[in-house]
DNA sequence: TTTAGGG
DNA sequence: CCCTAAA
């Protein structure tokens, strides 16, 4: 019931004005396509929250690539068992009451209260409880003054919060509560004013020793930072010159891993969240808002060249709409205020035709651009070696995304490494960071628009293809050939000077390639055979909760379509440039002009080049669901087959099964001989001919013929 | 958004 | 599988 909340909430948090076909939904589109996923993008179609479930899934992708690509932990399943969703709050405002019906910027700007006003936005696990302050709706206000703010979204602190030590938290305890999976780093905020770019860097150690204070006792802590204080966390060799200050991670390390002792996997996707972002208006001057806008942009660009953060600028335009639309605080009264369009659609699609919803809502995200660079911080994992056997009932892997943060240097668990009887190295990646974003929004953008904005960014993140680095002691271990023992890390005090990072794919494949991979050592139960692809999560939680009345699968004819193991595409171009970096930057049309001198991602295109869909054959229980599906309905009605008998297959959209059936056709005609991949039963291509002439002999003809159909009313057989 | 086809 | 013209 939550979810079908959501979804007509999250409609009023997409009620863009008319959004010009731009590049930014193919973009969309392409970086989920990355993955070769295709239920990435339906995940999020069937409770009507892209964003949201496009977090999920990098999430789970990324925990998929790093944890599970091998050995399909048990990991897995968590990851893909639970639900992703920002949370946005107003931290500089003592409030602790939830602000996320309120825009972004609430005060104009020029009143001077917005320089206090600094937002965090948290990627948590969302499996339980459903907060209705997390719904994705969004109000703006009739502000009609557009201004820009700046978030950026980057950790400066080695800190690895947990989630357990989030239960610790005191000052801000209270406002976690109601996002008990959410966590952990502290970010920095950044004033997007010209000036701040200028900060000096003898502040950053400053900063540092201070964070470290404050977040001894709070895991969220504020600051105010610079662009020159990012650049320098940037750079993970960087770091080594500063492993005091940052070593510290500690804190944590001691934490009990969160993850219950019974399932496995549960800490997994408890802890898998996180993305924090802290915001900080920059306006404490208010000027013009395009002229802000621009210099903004300029102040930030060059600075930030190396680092990898979005940036977004929401075109004033949409802006205007934006508030226009949510001008009311109640939701009701936005959707009244809806287009007629807009709230047909909303109703037509519901959740029949979640996918159509998608499209429309991934149409609105066209106008935005997000282009990748390089030159960003990597992400960070932190690992810490294992206290118990991972025989034991702890099998809880801790992996935590934390955003970009700076690390000193690799902060590794506390606990002495455990090295087990069989010579094997036991890590425990407690948290992984996410890259550092930066993001440009307007500051009558509503926290929905911000929120999707931030969603955007993470996804692009995600969806670039990371890579899995290892650091030593700060060093990066570019030898992947190298063993544990050879470099040491099978010692105990090397393994607490273990780190790990996650970079933009590059030119290196995945560490996988050492056959010594700390991958391979993870606990991972491999009990639970993880027939389900590990990056679609959401066909099952997901989609009951978002349709708990709809006819989720059909147990009996269900298919399970997903043996067909699911590689994860391993990117390996060579031509990446910076391997260390990526940035996206989402630009609206409208300020393009105001960014066209800007050289933004001379980037490899490489990382902007979409990649596409991972082959995914369609295995002999498909084919037959599909068979059966175009028997009764006939050719020329793909969407209905794949309503009918795909409807819970993320992947394969009604083009696929219209290709596959063309494909199957082919084949039918071909002698066996010429046919390859996963030979299929001659019966079903038999049947596959047998259907084809009926139905090219009754294109017009609806099914209203038994010729082929015995069982009519047979209930649809679904794939899973 | 779907369909229908070519690539 | 992708891309798209058409509908």
């Amino acid at each position: 019931m939550v979810f079908q909340k959501k979804l007509d909430y999250g409609f009023n948090g997409y009620q863009v004005p008319a959004v010009p076909r731009g590049s930014r939904s193919v973009r969309r589109r392409r970086l989920f396509k990355k993955n070769g996923d295709d239920s990435q993008m339906c995940a999020f179609d069937l409770n009507g929250d892209e964003s949201r479930m496009c977090a999920f899934d990098l999430l789970a992708t990324l925990a998929g690539e790093l944890l599970l690509e091998k050995e399909r932990s048990p990991a897995s399943c968590n990851v893909s068992s639970g639900r992703t969703e920002f949370a946005i709050r107003k931290d500089s405002i003592k409030q602790e009451q939830q602000d996320e019906e309120h825009s972004f910027k609430q005060e104009p700007c020029d009143q001077g209260s917005c320089d206090e006003s600094a937002s965090v936005f948290m990627l948590g696990s969302h499996s339980q409880s459903h907060d209705p302050s997390s719904m994705d709706y969004s109000h703006a206000k009739e502000d009609s003054t557009p201004r820009l703010a700046s978030v950026i979204v980057k950790s400066e602190k080695p800190k690895n919060t947990s989630y357990a030590e989030e239960l610790v938290v005191d000052e801000d305890g209270k406002e976690y509560e109601n996002y008990p999976h959410t966590i952990h780093e502290t970010r920095h905020v950044e004033g997007s004013s010209p000036g701040s770019a200028e900060s000096h860097d003898g502040k950053v150690e400053d900063e540092i020793e201070r964070q470290l204070e404050v977040e001894q006792r709070s895991t969220k802590s504020l600051k105010h930072g610079t662009v020159s204080d990012i650049i320098h966390w940037d750079d993970p060799m960087e770091m080594d010159t500063k492993p005091p200050a940052l070593a510290s991670s500690d804190s944590s390390a001691e934490l009990p891993m969160y993850g219950s002792a019974q399932n496995p996997c549960s800490s997994f996707s408890r802890c898998r969240d996180d993305v924090k972002v802290v915001s900080k208006d920059d306006d404490e001057n208010s000027s013009g808002c395009t002229q802000r806008s621009t210099s903004t942009l300029k102040s930030f660009r060059l600075p930030c060249l190396g680092d990898r953060r979005i940036r977004k600028l929401m075109a004033s335009k949409y802006r205007k709409s934006a508030s226009t639309i949510t001008k009311d605080g109640e939701l009701s009264n936005s959707e009244l205020d809806m287009k007629p369009v807009f709230r047909s659609r909303k109703i037509c699609y519901t959740r029949q035709r979640s996918q159509r919803c998608s499209f429309k809502r991934r149409k609105l995200f066209e106008r935005s651009k997000i282009s990748i660079s390089d030159g960003g911080t990597n992400t960070k994992v932190v690992s810490d070696s294992f206290e118990k056997g991972i025989s034991g009932e702890e099998t809880g892997l801790g992996a935590t995304m934390h955003q970009g943060s700076r690390v000193s240097s690799p902060v590794i668990g506390h606990k002495s490494s455990m090295q087990s009887r069989d010579s094997h190295v036991k890590l425990r990646i407690k948290s992984f960071k996410v890259p550092e974003l930066f993001i440009e929004i307007p500051e009558t953008a509503t926290v929905g628009s911000l929120k999707r904005t931030v969603m955007d960014a993470v996804t692009a993140v995600f969806g670039g293809g990371l890579r899995v680095g290892v650091l030593l002691h700060g060093k990066k271990i570019r030898d992947d050939n190298i063993t544990l023992l050879q470099t040491g890390i099978s010692c105990d005090d090397k393994v607490e000077n273990l780190g790990f990072t996650l970079e933009p794919a590059t030119v290196h494949p995945p560490l996988s390639q050492s056959s010594e991979d700390p991958r391979c050592l993870l606990p991972c139960d491999s009990s639970q055979p993880v027939t389900r692809n590990p990056l679609v999560p959401a066909s099952d939680p997901g989609v009951s909760e978002a349709f708990p009345d709809s006819p989720v699968t059909n147990s009996g004819n269900s298919i399970e379509s997903n043996h067909d193991s699911v590689s994860f595409p391993a990117d390996t171009s060579p031509e990446k440039s910076t391997p260390d970096s990526k940035a996206l930057v989402a630009i609206p049309a409208t300020s393009l002009e105001a960014l066209a001198m800007v050289p933004l991602h001379r980037k490899s295109k490489r990382s902007e080049v979409v990649q596409r869909r991972i082959r995914r054959p369609f295995s002999v229980s498909e084919v037959e669901a599909l068979v059966q599906a175009v028997e009764r309905l006939g050719t020329g009605r793909w969407r209905d087959v794949k309503l009918r008998a795909f409807e819970n297959a993320k992947h394969r959209t009604y083009v696929d099964l219209k290709d596959k059936w063309k494909t199957l056709v082919h084949t039918a005609r071909i002698s066996p001989q010429q046919r390859r991949g996963e030979p299929v039963p001659q019966e079903l291509l038999d049947r596959v001919l047998a259907a084809h002439a009926y139905w090219s002999q009754h294109q017009n003809k609806h099914h209203n013929n038994k010729l082929m159909l015995q069982q009519q009313s047979e209930p649809p057989c679904l794939v899973h």
